[in-house]
DNA sequence: TTATATACCTAAGTTTTTTATGCATTAGAA
DNA sequence: TTCTAATGCATAAAAAACTTAGGTATATAA
C-alpha cells in the first residue's frame, strides 16, 4: 500500500512492456517483477493490477491462459497482435512524456 | 482538447516548477507557457488548471494577488514558503519517477 | 498452528483529470 | 463596425485510474 510514485496512467504501459519482454506472465509475478526491477521503488497493488489486466484483456490487447500449478491456479497473460502494436504506441508516448517532463523540470534547461 | 500525454498527478508539479522559475504567474499565462515550452506537446486545460490552482492555494502552497489590467482581472500566484519546500519534494519525486520509468521502459536496459 | 507467501478477486471511496459549459473584456480581421 | 478569436476567470458532471480495504484459498516455514 501507499505508492505515491506512480503517476496514474503508467500502469498499463508497465504491464505491456513487461509482457513484451517476457512473453507470458501471471498477475502476481508482475507485482514481484516490478518490485524487483525497481528495487522496491514501485509497488503495484493488486487492487490496481487485476482490474487493469481485465481491461487490457477486454480491449483485446491480452490473451489469457489458465494453468494449474499444484492445486492453485495461475492466469498467464500474453500480448495479442494488437497488444504488441499498442505496446509500441504506449512506449513511444511514455518516452515523449519523459522527454517533455525532463525538459520542463530539469534545471539545466531552465529557459522558463 | 484531448491531451492524452499527461500522466495524472504531474500537473501540480508542473505548476509548482513554473512558479519556482518565474516568481509569479497567472492562470492563463501558465497554459500558454506550457504550450510554448513543450512546443504544443502539452496542453493544460483550464478545467484542470483552475481547480488545481485553488487546491494548491487551499493547501497553503500558493498565495494569490489579484491585479487589474485594463478592465480585466488577473490572479497572480506565487509560492509560499511551504510551497517552495513542496516544490523541491515534488521535483525529486518526479525525477525518481522519470528514472524508474526509463529503467523499466528503455530497451537498452532490458534486464527484464 | 500460525504467520507469511502465493494467487486470485471485487467494491467503495478518492483524486485528478476531461468534457462541456458559462461569463466578460479586448484586439483584430472582415 | 461587427463578429470572431484571444484573453481571463470559473464551475459542474462524468470518466479514468487509482487506493484502501476487504474476501477466498493453497502452500510453506517457523
Amino acid at each position: 500500500m501507499g505508492n505515491q510514485k506512480l503517476y496514474k496512467g503508467s500502469l498499463q504501459t508497465i504491464i505491456l512492456k513487461l509482457l513484451a519482454s517476457n512473453t507470458k506472465m501471471y498477475g502476481y509475478e508482475i507485482t514481484q517483477k516490478v518490485k524487483e526491477l525497481t528495487k522496491g521503488e514501485l509497488k503495484i497493488t493488486e487492487g490496481a493490477l487485476y482490474p487493469a489486466l481485465h481491461k487490457l484483456e477486454a480491449d483485446g490487447l491480452l490473451d489469457v491462459e489458465v494453468a494449474k500449478v499444484g492445486n492453485r491456479l495461475r492466469k498467464y497473460y500474453k500480448l495479442t497482435e494488437n497488444g504488441t502494436k499498442e505496446t509500441a504506441n504506449k512506449l513511444e508516448e511514455m518516452q515523449e512524456f519523459l522527454k517533455t517532463m525532463q525538459h520542463l523540470v530539469n534545471p539545466k534547461f531552465s529557459l522558463e
